[in-house]
DNA sequence: CCCTGATTCGC
DNA sequence: GCGAATCAGG
């Protein structure tokens, strides 16, 4: 993929607006994190003084210029794939929230959906729930994107919706707590 | 483990 | 110039 003037931009803004290099690479599309990173300081942009992951500012260069590459690290070697921030950690409470809510009234349409973080597809990643929300011809259409457990491919609360007779869906939110 | 940005350096 | 590999930290 190469920095065209308009992906270079939108690096630009949304880095400035602080979002995280993988979220960025996210929307980009194409690139990876690093790659994002790496452009940034090719470009000069300000980087993350205190913000967000940390900073040490300098590091002792450990890499001398001829040294080969010893990768002493195995346990750097995961799977990973294209990465979220920090996943639906209040996925709990707004369940509860919602459980509540459909007791209390329980509305004709039953498209009742939790919690969602918006997400775009590109940012899904292996454990974000992938039920969709919305329309997807029109554009706010997202995905739940809330923690999925072990490899499923949707939250708690989806794997119902997705799984269970709609009869039996009131149970099971019931059931859920 | 998940993630963050920073740096180096082969390409 | 680019970005994977690596490092350093939360």
């Amino acid at each position: 993929m190469n920095w065209t003037d308009e992906r270079v931009e939108k690096l630009k803004k949304l880095w400035s607006e602080g979002l995280s290099a993988s979220q960025i690479a996210a929307q980009l599309g194409g690139v990876s994190r690093n790659a994002v990173i790496g452009k940034v300081h090719r470009l000069s942009l300000p980087g993350r003084a205190k913000a967000g992951g940390s900073t040490t500012t300098v590091r002792t260069p450990k890499r001398t210029t001829s040294a080969p590459r010893a990768p002493n690290y195995a346990s750097r070697i995961t799977t990973r794939t294209v990465t979220r921030q920090q996943g639906a950690t209040m996925l709990k409470e707004e369940i509860e929230i919602d459980t509540v809510e459909e007791v209390r009234f329980r509305p004709a349409a039953n498209v009742v959906v939790p919690i969602s973080r918006r997400l775009g597809l590109t940012e899904l990643t292996e454990r974000t729930c992938k039920w969709p929300v919305g329309d997807p011809l029109k554009d706010d259409f997202h995905f739940c994107g809330c923690e999925s457990p072990d490899s499923s491919p949707y939250c708690t609360y989806h794997q119902r919706m997705a799984y269970q007779p709609v009869n039996e869906r009131r149970k099971a939110a019931n059931r859920v707590a």
